[in-house]
RNA sequence: GGCGCCAUGGCCAAGUGGUAAGGCAGAGGACUGCAAAUCCUUUACCCCCAGUUCGAAUCUGGGUGGCGCCUCCA
């Protein structure tokens, strides 16, 4: 598989360091308020990355944690007139609601929280402080950069050009503007742990840092998180791991890229964005995820209404073709027939296809394009004189794509008996040409919310919307 | 100002040297007691100007426009 690496700028083979393992980190969520859209871009795409290499036979070691100690946890804790551990709780609780709703595993994915990794996080900045990289000064402790060399290597920064840009607040502590923060000195009233240097609170960068020397080793295979985390946040990662390890602390950076709103990047700052939970409200979320996966993921989005609506008008006819195989298959069908050996060598070579976009630096765009094709392909081909062979291989096809990217899991629901009754009473009155009674049940049932369809494949309903 | 990325039909979006995938919307057709839906078919010379090449959306240079980062939004 290739795979675009931010460190070198190429498409690059990706070799994981233990052939069958993939040892992953994706920057998680600081939990002090609902996910957004684009906050749910990395935790969709990397979910998707996963379940790919899932997919080929591979075990994958998944970290993403969550930032639970954060000064906008402190305001929010403020805001909302609870503790900082409740406000975390409960946005913990909100971000596994919204992870459901977009269908990312959250079975196979490891969330160290910060302050649950406190011991490891303050252990790290001993280290740093012990090999000469770091300074306390007062209680805080700073990362020193002039002692990395290569610093700016991930952002493609030099440290003159990042001092002469002199935006950079003033910190008399500091040796170097461009030292950040290891450790912060506890303030009145904050949450604070006991620390070599007085009480106090991890920095910003460290906490992801510590989790992976923690739980995945020194060196990992990839890392993942938005293209805004690039610099100064990962570049500090790469600082503070490798100085310390002398070894390339991940072999992979990928970065997928923004979303925007009227072209500006959604953030909470800019007051911009759409919470998935807002979203959730007016549209089932495997849309959103549908969405988010219909664009490659390093290509900046633009979000709005009327994209997810043409989102869930793209998702339906995948469902209508799913929901049309499956009506075939519980027909009395032939086991096989002349055509099933031709349409067994196409549902495979759209398999195969499928599996060429993933290759490629995981070009969900393209990917999805062969579930269109093959889409067409059964709505032309499959009837009810088909074999039971052709549709089953056709099905099997489309439902492991769609398993790759983790959409067209629902199924449809069942009718009570009662209903499926009156549709036989209609049927059977239409036939008699009593269009009277016929219309009587369909109203009847429209005021049910039950909408019928007369198609050339039969009398088929859907749920009024 | 510095660094990086991007620019494809009404909307969305693949495609990195050989004469433009796919979806939405629109149009036409099929089907149909009606209604609705569904199915099929169908619509582009790729921001502009030079250049390289037998040949470029795809490479090079310039221009225009937009975005990201350099500001603890993560």
């Amino acid at each position: 598989m290739k795979i675009y690496n931010t460190l070198t700028r190429k498409k690059e083979e990706f070799v994981p360091i233990e052939p069958g393992v993939v040892k992953m980190y994706v920057c998680g969520p600081t939990v002090y308020n609902y996910i957004h859209v684009g906050n749910a871009r990395p935790f969709v795409v990397f979910d998707t990355l996963k379940r790919y290499f899932q997919y080929k036979g591979m075990e994958v070691k998944y970290v993403q944690n969550f930032t639970d100690i954060d000064d906008k946890l402190i305001t929010q804790s403020i805001e909302e007139g609870v503790t900082v551990k409740e406000i975390a709780e409960k946005y913990i609780d909100e971000y596994m609601t919204d992870a459901k709703g977009l269908n990312i595993d959250e079975a196979s994915i490891i969330h160290p929280k910060a302050t649950e990794t406190m011991d490891e996080i303050i252990g790290f900045i001993k280290d740093l402080e012990d090999a000469g990289y770091a300074y306390a000064v007062n209680g805080n402790v700073y990362f020193e950069v002039s002692k990395v060399r290569n610093y700016g290597k991930l952002g493609r920064k030099n440290i003159e050009d990042l001092v002469s840009g002199a935006r950079i607040l003033v910190n008399d502590e500091k040796k170097n503007p461009l030292d950040f923060t290891l450790w912060k000195v506890k303030k009145p009233g904050e949450p604070a742990w006991v620390s070599p240097w007085g009480e106090g609170r991890p920095g910003w960068h460290i906490e992801c840092s510590a989790m992976i020397r923690s739980l995945l080793g020194e060196t990992i295979d990839i890392h993942a998180g938005g293209s805004d985390l690039e610099f100064p946040h990962h570049e500090n990662e790469i600082a503070q791991s490798e100085s310390l390890t002398g070894k390339p602390f991940a072999n992979y950076w990928m970065h997928n890229a923004m979303i925007n709103t009227d072209g500006i990047k959604m953030s909470k700052s800019k007051k911009n964005f759409f919470t998935v939970r807002t979203v959730a409200e007016e549209f089932d979320l495997e849309i959103v995820r549908f969405f988010l996966l219909s664009s490659h993921y390093r290509s900046p989005i633009n979000y709005s209404r009327k994209i997810v609506e043409q989102s869930k008008a793209a998702l339906d006819r995948l469902y209508k073709s799913k929901y049309q195989m499956q009506h075939l298959m519980g027909l009395e069908l032939p086991e096989t027939d002349d055509l099933a050996a031709q349409v067994k060598a196409e549902a495979s070579q759209f398999v195969s296809r499928f599996v060429d976009a993933m290759e490629d630096d995981m070009n969900t765009a393209d990917a999805i394009s062969v579930m269109f094709e093959a889409v067409k392909y059964a709505n032309t081909h499959l009837s009810e004189t088909s074999s039971k062979e052709s549709v089953q291989a056709l099905y099997d096809a489309l439902m492991e794509m769609g398993g790759v990217l983790g959409i067209l899991y629902r199924e449809k629901e069942n009718l009570g008996l009662d209903i499926q009754a009156l549709i036989d009473e209609r049927q059977a009155a239409r036939k008699n040409r009593d269009f009277a009674r016929a219309d009587e049940i369909r109203d009847q049932l429209k005021a049910e919310g039950i909408i019928l369809e007369d198609t050339p494949q039969g009398v088929k309903w859907r749920r009024e919307e």
